[in-house]
This record gives structure tokens, sequence and C-alpha cells, in this order.
RNA sequence: GCGCCCGUAGCUCAAUUGGAUAGAGCACUCGCCUUCUAAGCGAGCGGUUGCAGGUUCGAACCCUGCCGGGCGCGCCA
């Protein structure tokens, strides 16, 4: 509809430059935009005040001639100009409610576009250390970075899901450890675990699960262990010091057992987090292993590339990339004198490995606390030569839980730090993929947990839900009254939906392909989400005033009709944000 | 100190990316069940968009400077 609104305005412009009232070389982007208000018609355009300087006239007169060049139309039943000079377009009932077919006729298609293969898309998201389960942090980036890749996908792009895992560096080596000592008290050996040391009571079923599946073939004994270690910190000592000493140890007594130990943490954590967001309806392509980067050659190849290109040096020992070229504010070191190559260094290799791939554009979800990155990974990924523009970082904000009114303190370090799964079991998957994605990503939420768990109006996850069942309990009841629906013929009598809340329903349903676009392209599922919350809103007006059950079988007919729809749009937009939608609440 | 993000109704948030009179929900006040689910609907109240300038036909949005809040500034991950 907007494309014919814009195509019927070039033609008025065209005329326009022909008889010399605005000057031919210029060429504006026509817009047209739906209107807030309706008062303003159905679309409008701002383009005489665009144009209305080089035209050297004022706009409402340019926007009359605007008006007067337009060829005709069957679609547009008038236009009015308004305000300081937009033209507004009235669309004829008969165009605006020719969306009905196309709903039913699409069906679960309606809004989305056919997947064009050769726009690949990558979604990197949530990518949690392995470590320990996923906490409700995690389940924001999870929500969005799931929406944001269906989104595109239903707007015809070829998506691909990652999950980034971070199976290599100090803090797993942190869990190995962990996991062995857990290990061998459970083998009956008392010691003093370290304050470093991955204190979650998950790390012992690890270690309960190790014993059983190892025996006692990975037990050494306490004096061996802990021989010449530094004191740990609340022994007076440091307590860095002392778990690195302890993972050298374990290192050194177990030998080739070690990365038994180390798997034994990693797999097990991993299948959990899998298993955490499978659950949450959360599916990815492709779970990508970190120290595959070192054992494939990436790294050094990733490295090797940038000494070639000159923007690697040496000082003191370390390998330095000067990112400083780029606009970051230091530059920073991708290895180590003593070898090592740095975390930096595996996320230069990953971004290269990205596009080797042939994603034409990568997105990555990271939390609002690592937005310092992004400058130095877009300078790597330039100086590869590749173009920045490629990669698009989101950050998403934490979230802060209240329950009964009052903050739910969060801490790692306490181990008080609530869990997605938890979350999940206390509000339920709806509530929580819908509540985690109904702000802005970038912006702070407060996430009210007994609004997320009342069963009221309040809570839009039901009132969209709601506004669904309503729908089908109407069929049901129609099917025990005994009365049928002809949908050929309810089509054929869309006149008869004359008032303003049925012409503001269908209205309201003509927007949701442009919706579902614009969502996705700007990675904002909240805007999807609240469109839904209008829609069900409009629904529900619609349905407290008007019974759709009546003896009159054509208007009947057309009223079910419409309703259909409705509970059609509402079904494909609750399937894009991860949301069910109920036959019966 | 430097860099990034944010500041909108009492509260939680929108605002089609520069458009018309800044909108919803909650809270508060008042109405609506003999009707397909009241898990619903309607009406009212509520604003100097942190402050001050600037850019233009037009600014919550862009620029500058303040004020206030968050985060980041390791050879950690």
């Amino acid at each position: 509809m907007k494309q014919q609104i814009a195509q019927l305005l070039e033609s008025a412009l065209q005329t326009l430059k022909e008889q010399e009232v605005i000057p031919a070389d210029i060429a504006p982007s026509i817009q047209v935009e739906n209107t807030r208000d309706k008062a303003h018609g159905d679309f409008a355009t701002n383009l005489a005040m665009m144009l209305a300087k080089p035209a050297k006239t004022n706009p409402r007169a340019l926007a009359q001639q605007l008006c007067d060049a337009l060829p005709e139309s069957n679609v547009i039943d008038k236009t009015e100009i308004a305000g300081p000079g937009f033209i507004n377009f009235f669309v004829n009932d008969s165009a605006i409610y020719s969306v009905i077919g196309d709903v039913l006729e699409a069906g679960h298609e309606f809004g989305r576009q056919r997947v064009d293969t050769a726009n690949r898309v990558q979604v990197e998201f949530v990518s949690a250390n392995p470590t320990g389960p996923l906490h409700v942090g995690h389940g924001r980036g999870a929500a969005y970075g799931a929406t944001v890749a269906d989104l595109l996908q239903a707007a015809g792009v070829n998506v691909e899901r990652e999950y980034y895992v971070n199976d290599a560096g100090r803090q797993m080596n942190i869990l190995a450890v962990s996991v062995w000592l857990r290990y061998l008290e459970n083998q009956g050996a008392t010691l003093v675990f370290p304050a470093n040391g991955y204190q979650g009571e998950y790390i012992k079923d690890i270690a309960a699960d190790l014993a059983s599946r190892c025996g006692d073939s990975l037990v050494r004994t306490i004096d061996e262990v802990f021989a010449d270690i530094p004191a740990d910190e609340p022994a007076g000592g440091d307590k860095e010091l002392h778990i690195d000493a302890l993972i050298e140890r374990a290192q050194t007594l177990l030998v080739d057992d070690y990365m038994q130990v180390f798997n034994a943490g990693l797999e097990s954590i991993l299948a959990d987090i899998r298993e955490d967001l499978g659950e949450f309806g959360v599916e990815y392509q492709c779970w990508f292993s970190e120290r595959s980067l070192t054992s494939s050659g990436d790294v050094d190849q990733a490295l090797e590339r940038l000494q070639q290109s000159g923007h690697l040096y040496e000082k003191e020992g370390n390998l330095w990339f000067r990112s400083t070229d780029y606009g970051d504010d230091k530059d920073r070191v991708v290895r180590r004198a003593n070898g090592q190559t740095t975390y930096f260094a595996s996320d230069i290799a990953y971004h290269m490995n990205k596009f080797e791939r042939g994603f034409d554009k990568v997105i990555n979800v990271w939390g609002a606390d690592h937005h310092g990155y992004i400058t130095r990974v877009k300078a790597a990924i330039s100086a590869l030569g590749y173009d920045p523009e490629r990669l698009v970082v989101k950050l998403v904000q934490f979230a802060i839980l209240y329950r009964g009114g009052e903050r739910v303190q969060m801490s790692t370090r306490s181990g008080s730090f609530v869990t997605l799964r938890e979350l999940r079991d206390e509000v339920g998957n709806d509530a929580c993929r819908f509540f985690y994605v109904t702000r802005k990503a970038d912006q702070h939420m407060d996430f009210d947990l007994d609004l997320a768990k009342s069963e009221s109006k309040d809570n839009p996850v039901y009132y969209i839900q709601y506004a669904h069942a309503r729908v089908c309990s109407v069929l049901r009841k129609l099917e025990s009254e005994g009365m049928s629906w002809d949908e050929a013929a309810g089509l054929a009598a869309l006149e008869r939906l004359d008032t303003e809340a049925e012409r503001d329903l269908v209205t309201a349903l003509g927007k949701y392909p442009e919706t579902l676009q614009n969502s996705a392209h700007n990675f904002e599922p909240h805007v999807l989400a609240n469109y839904l919350r209008d829609l069900a809103s409009d629904f529900h007006t619609y349905y407290n005033g008007h019974k759709v059950l009546i003896d009159d079988a054509q208007l009947r007919n057309a009223r079910i009709t419409l309703s259909v729809a409705v509970r059609q749009v509402l079904a494909n937009g609750l399937q894009l944000l991860g949301v069910s939608a109920p036959e019966q609440m």
C-alpha cells in the first residue's frame, strides 16, 4: 500500500518537474508513513515540506499542486492537506479490508518473507563460560538473541545461530581443580576448599559423577596435593597465587588424567546449559569451541595475517596488535612473552573464522559490560581486511529482578544468584521469553516476578494469549450452538464490518508485515511485542462491543472471518517471540 | 581522568529513527456482567521529554556545554 502511494507521488513529482514547478535535478526519497492519528487518514507524506525550499514556494501550496497532479487511483478515496504541509491519504475500505483475505490465505506464513539463501547472517548469543549454570542475565541474552534470529529468518534472512564455547583458559582450569578437589572429598579426603574455586553445589554433583565413573583412579593424597602450595586468602595469602599453584599441581599429579577431570566439568556443564536453553525454546546450529581455534591453526593464521600486513610489533617480549590505528585507547597484547596467546587473540581468530565461513553479516549479542571490547574487535576485523560494518554488536543490559516490590539481591560470590532455570520454574517459559524482550535490549529493565506470574490483565503475556484463546472459544461455541462458518461468505461480506472498532482492527492487521520487518531489521523484538499487545487490545475492545455469534448469517460470517484473521496474526507473532498461543485459558 | 550507554506522567516503559496535539500499562477516581471467557471493556486524572543554548519548515531524537545515574578502561576471562 505504501509503495502504491509512493508510486502515485513519484508520478505527480514527474508531472511537476515537467511543468518546471520543481527543479528537474532533485530526486527526493519519497517517504510514506503511517499516520499516528486516524483523523489524518491512513497514510501521510512529508514530500511537500521537503521540496518547498528548492521549489521556492510554501509547503501547503506545493502540497496542493502535488495532489492535483496525482494520477487517478481506485485505492485512494481522498487526500487532504494538513498541518504544515502534510498530504494525508484516505484509503478506501475495500483496499484496507483486503488484508483479511491475505491473512487467511497465507496462514502461518502471513508476514513472512521467503528466505533468501544468498543472504547469510550469523547470530552469536549467550556464549556464557561453561563454568556454571546460566543465570538470569544470560537469560535475557538468550531470549533476545533467539528472538532476533527468528525475526530475521521470518524477514527472509538465512540465519545461523551460534554459541561460542569458552572451553579454554584459566577459568576452565579453575573449574577443573574445583571438580577434582570435590572429587577428593567425595573419596574421603578432608581439605580446605580454595576461596577462588567454584563453590556451587553442582560441582559436587559433577565430582560424584566422576567418582562413579573413575572410581579411585584419580585419588592423590592431600599431602601431595597441597605440599608447598602458597597460602589461600583466608589464611593470609593470595587467592590467585593459591589457585594457580593448585592448577599446576593438578596437572603435574594427574598428567593425562587431568583432561579427563577437565572435560568432566566442561561436558557436564555444557550439557546442562544446552538442556536449559532447549527447554527455553532456544536452539543452535553450531556450538563453536574456542579450543578448536588453536588446534585448527586459526589463531596462528590470524596472527600471521596481521603480522604480514604490519599490524603487529614486539615489545618487552610480548607481541602487540596496534589497535590504536583504528581508534582504540591502547594497543593490545596478543601473545605473551611465555608464548601463550591471549583471549583477545582467540577472539580475533574467531571473527576471522566467521567471515571465512562466508557470513555476510555477523551479529554478536554481548552483555553490556563487554562494550569496551567492541572497538578492539572491530579494529582487528579492519586490520584483517574485512569491512567492520559487517559486525554488528548488540549489547544487552542486565535485568533486575523484583519480588514483592523488593529488589532480589544477586551476587556470584555468595552463590545467591538466581539461575535461568529457577526463573523459568517460577514464572514459566512464556512469561520469561516475553518479559525479556518487551524492553529495548540496551535499556536496563526491571523484571517484576509477581507481575510475570500473575494471571490477570496486568500481565501482558496473558493479555495477548487471552485474546487468542477468546477467538478459539468463539469457534468452539459456534460449533456447540450448531452454527457454521462460511469463510467465502465472510470474505464476500467484509463491507458489513463498518464500525470504527472493526476498521481499527483491520488497519492493525495490515501493519503486521511491516512491523515484523522493522522489528527484525532493527534487531528490536520489543517492537513486535508492543504491536501484539496493541492488537490484542484492539481485539478485546472489539469483542466487548460486538457479538460475533449472531443470527444475521452474513454479518456473523464476516465477523468470524475477521476474528480468525486476528487469531492468525496473534499466533504468528507469539510464535516468533517463543511464546505459546493457547486455545483455552 | 578518558571512553561508551542512559535520563520521557507518581512507577514500569513506548514513540514507525527528524514529523502533526509525546502515547500505553500500573497506581488513583468513576462507570460496564440476564450477552460468545469480566484473565475483559469504557471514561477521567496525570508532562517545561534532567537543565541551557544551537541546527531547520519541524527536535524527546541531531550538535555543544553543564547536572545526575550505569558500565568499561589488565598480558584476567
